[in-house]
DNA sequence: ATCCATATGGTCAAAATACGTCAAGAAACG
DNA sequence: CGTTTCTTGACGTATTTTGACCATATGGAT
């Protein structure tokens, strides 16, 4: 159940709560040999964990002294949370993407679990009927369900 | 009488018996061997039965160390205030019923304002493309309506 | 100033692992 | 006896881990 992964997104996560910013600063190296693992598994990590999806962004710098820096992602008012948030819905999401954000969403704090069940029911309504009554092709599906998924979150950071 | 989704069905529920917990991880492989039966059938078991509409979420990674995440958001036996609430949505509902209900759930503490944001949200969407590319009778569209309200309701005014 | 040794971090792809989708046929239901 | 629900399996996609090889920054030597 635990994975070099998750035990390594935890750690850095931990790290953020113990610094108490929005930014900190990490050695590639120096965290790999703490995990027993090759450098390249921290790229992973990063890549997959600390994304613009999930409110991070990554600057790094090679050579000496080099370092990697992870900044928790700021807003400075909602049109500009509305654009970010409209721009991970994108044109089109399937449902298994939909979800994912929809965790995310969550984890960041800006969804309650009973607001997601809300969310997912809807969207689950919306591809049912696409479906059966009316006999939507796939891409469409998934147009409309961006469309609602963005309406929804827009609705939610406006309230 | 007894089947193997139902079987799987009761087992889950008692893991969350068990747990005393709100969520729990699965590996759908070894559920899948425990039940002698293809790994796909705990897609079935979850699809049919771990729905939002029935207060569920799930979550799942594949890959290495995946899993299969599913959690509890509804609150345990509230089976009266359902069907009296679907009485109260009944077979069809109009926009200005529809907002009258909300208002009320609203008011009994039922409902966060966000979350009636949620269903209206929803509701409007539902309303909109049922006009325009579709074009569904007015009739149909109030049935429609009552359904996806009565989904959420069920989801989640429970407690 | 330039070069180069050293110290960092980056990219990519293969292999292993685990879940998802879809549709056809069987079974149960009313 | 038609409809819904269930079961199965073939095929598809996503994630993690590792390692070989690539790119870039710094600082001292020339």
């Amino acid at each position: 159940m635990s994975s070099l992964t998750r035990d390594i997104e935890s750690y850095i996560r931990e790290l953020f709560e113990e610094a108490q910013e929005h930014q900190l600063s990490l050695r590639r190296k120096e965290l790999a040999e703490r995990f027993g693992c090759v450098p390249s598994q921290i790229n992973y990590v990063l890549a997959s964990r600390f994304t613009p999806e999930r409110g991070y962004l990554v600057e790094s710098q090679r050579g000496g002294h080099g370092y990697i820096r992870i900044m928790k992602i700021r807003f400075a008012n909602a049109e500009e949370r509305i654009s970010h948030l409209d721009d991970l819905v994108g044109n089109a999401i399937g449902e298994q993407d939909a979800r994912r954000l929809l965790t995310s969403l969550q984890e960041r704090g800006l969804l309650t679990p009973r607001e997601r069940l809300l969310i997912e029911v809807s969207l689950r309504y919306l591809d049912e009927i696409c479906r059966t009554p009316f006999d939507v092709s796939p891409y469409k599906r998934d147009v409309m369900q961006a469309e609602l998924l963005k309406r929804m979150i827009r609705g939610l950071v406006l309230a």
